[in-house]
DNA sequence: GTCTATAGTGGGATAGAC
DNA sequence: GTCTATCCCACTATAGAC
């Protein structure tokens, strides 16, 4: 097993903090400093599971609106978009968390990688602007909840579904 | 001067890197140990810093509605509370991060002052729902600016208009 | 309240031999 | 590619004398 997947692995399993260069190493049997002959460095390995992170979700999200019927308005695919993103962070708490948490490494990407990741939502927004607005509300709603910010009692799918309507309008 | 406002100090200008209790003793004139006689310790200090965050930014939403004429309606009050929520941040990035990033230590803040910051939003939206939308749109509109998420050739500003606009309907 | 001294932990990274 | 041996860094925290 190499090394990004060992990494994903452990980000999932013990968050950010249980991710070093040491752990890494460990799990796939050598020495800390052998792992350099494989890998940059920790920037590195953090941009290659970011652009992991960036597939995978953009990939959940080109799905959400596939299955969407030819006539599906914008509200209809707003609120697929909307609850497939809450899902796939959810389901990745500690990759999400280090894909959008902080400045993103725009160099160690794949050219175009961000652009198709946000393909779906700018389409179904009907504009850039509309789609950063809803992709704010987005992340916004995510990451409170990941952080556990909102009250205990809060409704989570009524606030989702306040925004979405207000923002497919 | 006291602990918490040198942390204050060092936090805005060297970021959250640059504070540690070392910092902070070396600012006041003392060794790091001695710091310990003056706060219990570094989460200690982290919750004083998100209450003065809370005081100091629920001051900013109370003062935005409160310049408002009575006759206002839910558009103008969210519009001005979205503003002084961007600037607010955008004055106080590091602190802003700080008391926005990860879990809130509710047991070590003062009862009610988290009530008390978000009572300006949940007054001009109308509802707990639409408070909790409007909050994870503002919040994410400032944390991705903030991180540098949005293009370079982002027009902000659009976009926080097209959001508020939707959200006060 | 302050000091010196130190414990204890953790991290990223490199040199050079095999 | 892997190893051992290190280096460097930084941090929180405590003990005990003054």
């Amino acid at each position: 097993m190499e090394a990004v997947a060992v990494a994903l692995q452990i980000l999932e399993r013990d968050g950010p903090d249980g991710l070093t260069m040491r752990s890494i190493a460990a799990e796939m049997g050598i020495r800390a400093p052998s792992l350099y002959k494989h890998i940059e460095g920790k920037e590195e390995l953090e941009a290659l599971l970011i652009a992991d992170s960036l597939r995978r979700s953009g990939k959940a999200m080109h799905d959400a609106v596939a299955s969407l019927s030819a006539r599906a308005g914008r509200r209809a695919a707003l609120t697929a978009l909307g609850h497939a993103y809450r899902a796939w962070a959810l389901a990745h708490p500690h990759l999400y968390r280090l894909a959008t948490g902080g400045p993103l490494p725009r160099e160690r990407l794949p050219t175009g990688l961000e652009a198709w990741a946000a393909e779906p939502l700018v389409r179904a927004a009907g504009s850039q602007e509309r789609a950063r607005a809803a992709w704010a509300f987005a992340h916004g709603m995510t990451i409170l909840e990941l952080d556990g910010r909102f009250p205990p009692e809060a409704d989570l799918n009524a606030a989702w579904e306040s925004g979405l309507q207000a923002l497919s309008r």
